[in-house]
RNA sequence: GGCCCCUUGGUGUAAUUGGUUAACACAUCGCCCUUUCAAGGCGAAGAGUACGGGUUCAACUCCCGUAGGGGUCACCA
């Protein structure tokens, strides 16, 4: 396989939602493939009769058009080895596994599920190192099996693991990884209702579709032995294995639900980019040799490969998350971060506000540096989008004065003689005001904020104050300097009493 | 428990594949800048490479052992 174009796969099971570690294997799976000239195959897992989730393939399919993982084959966009959905794909599946029979690599099982369960624990309470079926229909006469299958009684089809050499996988990742034959099961391949298990499926699968190389989790290690077989069995050719290390909880096992978000969906509606969610999830398990971290999806397919990816398993560190995306947002054009806005305000409250594009790229302006969301522009500045509904009491508590109603009545006097004022001519009033009262701008600046901003936080009082506009400024502070004082004095009163 | 995989600061990783004071980033702390908060700049603390043996002039890098963690042992994927 060495000449051709690489064929990789990402292939899940549709049980509800793309799971981040799934976001990482399709991400790598999607790197290997653009950086070698490749494609990238789509291929449902829907084996599982029992698992069936409503809406959960277009939902997938939804979710990795959202982070761009675009795919050349799969779910409506039929390639020549179609179709893509293992559910419509059973006869072939039974025709290989008869194949399988015939050659003696697999034989019909009748044993009930209750003997299978007895079996089971027998083995267990005999404490042997590993229960395993004991192929008792493996030994059945022709007859008795003709018999049963005439009858019509319920029967499986198992994988006939024969002794032999160890089964030895090489593994980019891993390199060399060796298994000794006794450890292999009798592996379900063909399940009671016709269905095929995954093992089967995805060997057929993969040779049919031309997969040269198989990017998968690490939980699919210990089972590659039997795939292995199998590719023995029909005597085709090995694809080439790379199993990826796990996404980790912080207490370092397998990342599940339980101990945070999991669903790639959480971390969109949570206001993640899909630039850092990529960017981010490429870095759990891979690196370039210069360690270097900020990449967009064309940065990653260029410094791409297999044999950088490394073997521990990784946690999901949501602060770094964090970072990567206030990073990706900040080195974001303004006007798409302005229709990202318009898309988060008319989810908001303020759906309702008519707000200019001028006005929203000023507030995305003054905001940029302390922002790490878009949602953060409305969170964290409300006071753009509506008055003041309350003051910060620890501001007024520090930057409350006994001037401070005076000062900034001779502000918004100041004010309101300007003709359109610009930013400059804010400050330029507010320090005149200062220097005439004989005192530091901050006496001013720091009243005029939680005046009109209701915090003591946010951007640069003149940007605050300029992107207000004159007129709602002189009205916020008239209604501050009618209820501030009057906190003022109850926080004195407070601290008498204490 | 059997089998398999893994192990570099709290976290993600780097270390020309045996020669570095073990590097970078996130997080933390401090200082500077800004009369706010961030961002940014500078700096600090934090691992001697899980542990123990070897091999070697030299080991994070090779070998053996131990420990710890994880994965897997379904008619789920």
């Amino acid at each position: 396989m060495s000449n051709k174009k690489p064929r990789v796969r990402f292939a899940p099971s549709p049980t509800g939602y793309l799971h981040v570690g799934g976001l990482r294997t399709a991400l790598y799976n999607y790197l290997f493939a653009k950086k070698n000239g490749g494609k990238f195959i789509l291929r449902i897992e829907d084996t599982d009769q029992n698992r069936f989730v409503e809406g959960a393939v277009d939902n997938l399919i939804e979710t990795l058009n959202w982070v761009g993982l675009e795919y050349d084959e799969g779910p409506n966009k039929e390639g020549s080895v179609g179709p893509y959905f293992q559910s419509e794909r059973l006869d072939i599946y039974k025709k290989h596994a008869e194949q399988l029979i015939a050659h003696g690599d697999a034989y019909q099982c009748f044993c009930t599920t209750e003997r299978l369960t007895e079996l089971r624990e027998k083995q267990q309470r005999a404490k042997l190192p590993q229960a395993k079926y004991d192929k008792l229909c493996l030994h059945l006469s022709k007859e008795e099996t003709e018999k049963n299958l005439t009858e019509g009684k319920p029967h499986i089809v198992r994988l006939n693991v024969k002794g032999g050499d160890n089964v030895i996988i090489n593994d980019i990742v891993r390199d060399r990884v060796e298994f000794t034959r006794d450890v292999i099961d009798d592996q379900v391949l063909i399940k009671t209702d016709g269905f095929p298990t995954y093992h089967l499926a995805n060997v057929v699968d993969d040779y049919l579709m031309g997969i040269t190389h198989v990017i998968r989790g690490e939980e699919w290690l210990t089972s590659t032995p039997k795939h292995i077989l199998l590719y023995n069995a029909f005597g085709w050719e090995l694809p080439t294995f790379a199993h990826l290390p796990l996404l980790l909880n912080a207490d370092r096992s397998k990342l599940s639900k339980r101990q945070g978000d999991v669903a790639v969906e959480d971390y969109k509606a949570k206001g993640y980019l899909k630039e850092a969610l990529l960017n981010f999830v490429a870095l759990l398990g891979w690196s370039t040799s210069e360690n270097e971290e900020f990449f967009n999806l064309d940065d990653l397919i260029e410094k791409f490969s297999l044999e950088r990816v490394h073997k521990a398993g990784a946690i999901f560190n949501v602060e770094k998350l964090d970072w990567i995306n206030a990073e990706h947002l900040r080195k974001k054009d303004k006007s798409e971060i302005l229709e990202m806005l318009k898309v988060e305000l008319a989810e908001s409250k303020y759906k309702d506000l008519e707000l200019k594009d001028e006005y929203l790229l000023l507030i995305i302006e003054a905001m940029l540096e302390r922002v790490s969301f878009v949602k953060e522009y409305i969170d964290n500045s409300p006071y753009f989008f509506e008055r003041p509904t309350s003051y910060d009491e620890t501001v007024i508590k520090k930057r409350w004065k006994d001037d401070s109603v005076d000062l900034l009545q001779k502000y918004i006097q100041k004010l309101s003689l300007l003709d359109n004022p610009t930013k400059e001519d804010f400050e330029i009033a507010l320090k005149q005001v200062a220097e005439e009262a004989e005192c530091g701008a901050g006496r001013i600046i720091h009243p005029a904020r939680v005046a009109t901003s209701g915090v003591g936080i946010g951007p640069g009082v003149y940007d605050l104050l300029f992107i207000l506009g004159k007129d709602e400024v002189i009205v916020r502070i008239n209604d501050a300097l009618k209820v501030i004082p009057e906190i003022k004095e109850r926080i004195n009163q407070q601290k008498q009493n204490t």
